[in-house]
RNA sequence: UCCGAAAUAGCUCAGCGGUAGAGCGGGUGGCUGUUAACCACUAGGUCGGGGGUUCGAAUCCCUCUUUCGGAGCCA
């Protein structure tokens, strides 16, 4: 008999399947039992009939308990009231393991046990389908820079110095060597590939010691950086639009179900599929103050900032020429303006918040010893960094997006730690 | 780190000075269409730790611990 999926059981009507999974939920009623079947691919309800079975088999199903591991063998059927529904007609039951108590209940939870549970509770329907989401905005953003010509270049993890500034880092010994550091972005090492390779990105983990405790922050969290050379700052911004509509296209393409699972307003995604809006700093102050808020010229956004600026856009919009020091040492300057940088934030509609950052980069050796020095960091360090602007220098650009930020907003969720399978926070790191 | 809230059954919570409660989950039984199924019965608690006030504390006060929400920083 052959094996098959959950979410290829309407090729299989009336030929008797054999399906391996988990049993979601049971319930009974007399002579029938109702067991919600879910296999990874999907899910669906079997049902087991006592008159049409063995006594064993009847009693089999009869006593599966919640999470328990089985195989069931039976005939897809279409369901008697809903259209295009699939139930299966049981003929068989094996149990390969019978659940105890499963601690994760029908009701609802409190966010410290589901956290404390986090290795079972990602069987939940809801986590199931924020991880498929988290899945399909990983390859989408691979696709999208793969045809467009970044290679993959990968950064390393372990760093001897910091990407931008020092008090975020996790430190540890490493040998005779002294400290090491976790890194925190790939981005200055990515710089020497466009140098190799011409576009590249990277893609892993970084991390960050912050004492941070809102939904939008993770200790450790996945990471993409583009770099790209000869490619100045409107090119850039170009770049991250085109990327970011084509993952909210992918996603609604391939999501959909995931997506109604989770509630999620398709037709807001849908709608951020538009010509983003463009704003400089200065631009977006002045627009807040309008709006009443006490933000001052030369300041960073803050979260309620960005929910007022992008409440009633239906579309990402990009803050682009900041204040130069509110920004990173390594941003170009704007050439209409010393005092400001060639640096964009994009921000999510629906109040989802920064997604990305990116900068063209300063490509000039003294200006950038010269930002360097001014914030006192140990050029030593960077000589490898400074380099890149004494060997066949070239205008460049290059972004990074958070990829549980951006799922955040794809899945339409509250709270970035349901986005990553084993979230590391402030105060957990168990399980 | 700062501000605020919370901690009672395995889970979610009610009780807020006078005998420890409900729903879900567990167990036993019933039901031929359930879908967070339903119905009956049943087991299950050092009320976060420590100290205090009181004839009497889950309840009031102090303290510690833990967690949650928010801020700053950022993706």
């Amino acid at each position: 008999m052959e094996q098959v999926l959950i979410k290829d059981i309407a090729q299989y009507v009336d030929k008797e399947v054999c399906l391996k999974g988990w049993v979601r939920n049971i319930r009974h009623s007399g002579k029938l039992v109702f067991i919600i079947l879910r296999d990874g691919s999907s899910e669906i309800q079997a049902i087991a009939f006592k008159p049409e079975l063995d006594e064993e088999v009847f009693e089999r199903a009869k006593r599966l308990t919640m999470e328990s591991s089985v195989i069931i063998t039976g005939t897809p059927k279409q369901h008697p009231k809903y259209e295009g529904v699939y139930e299966l007609a049981v003929t068989g039951v094996e149990v390969n393991q019978l659940s105890e108590e499963y601690p994760i209940g029908k009701k609802e939870h409190g966010p410290d046990f589901l956290l404390s549970n986090r290795h079972l509770w990602i069987r939940s329907s809801k986590q199931w389908a924020i991880l498929r989401i988290r899945h399909t905005v990983y390859f989408a953003i691979c696709e999208y820079l793969n045809n467009n010509d970044f290679f993959r270049f990968d950064s390393p993890i372990l760093t001897p110095n910091a990407c931008e500034g020092t008090t975020t880092l996790f430190e540890l010994d490493y040998f005779d060597e002294g400290k090491a550091y976790l890194s925190q972005s790939g981005q200055l090492y990515l710089e020497t590939g466009i140098m190799s390779l011409g576009r590249v990105y990277d893609f892993g983990p970084v991390f960050r010691a912050e004492r941070s405790k809102t939904r939008k922050h993770l200790t450790e969290f996945w990471m993409m950086d583009a770099e790209a050379a000869w490619v100045e700052h409107a090119e850039n911004m170009q770049i991250q639009e085109e990327l970011i509509r084509f993952v909210i296209r992918t996603v609604l393409a391939k999501c959909d179900k995931e997506l109604d699972i989770l509630e999620r307003d398709k037709a807001a995604l849908a709608a951020a599929d538009a010509q983003f809006k463009r704003m400089t700093h200065y631009e977006a102050i002045e627009y807040l103050r309008s709006k009443g808020s006490e933000i001052t010229h030369g300041s960073d956004l803050g979260a309620q900032d960005e929910a007022l600026l992008t409440e009633g856009s239906p579309v990402p919009i990009f803050i682009e020429k900041w204040p130069k020091e509110i920004k990173a040492f390594y941003m170009k300057r704007d050439p209409e303006n010393d005092n400001l940088v060639l640096g964009d934030d994009l921000i999510a509609p629906e109040g989802f918040g920064e997604i990305i950052g990116g900068s063209q980069r300063e490509d000039d050796y003294n200006v950038l010893l010269g930002r360097m020095e001014a914030e006192k960091m140990p050029i030593e360090d960077y000589q490898w960094f400074l380099d890149l602007r004494k060997y066949g220098s070239v205008p460049h650009s290059g972004f990074g997006i958070g990829l549980e930020r951006l799922v955040t907003w794809m899945s339409g969720i509250h709270h970035i730690r349901e986005t990553i399978p084993f979230p590391r926070m402030i105060y957990r790191i168990y399980p």
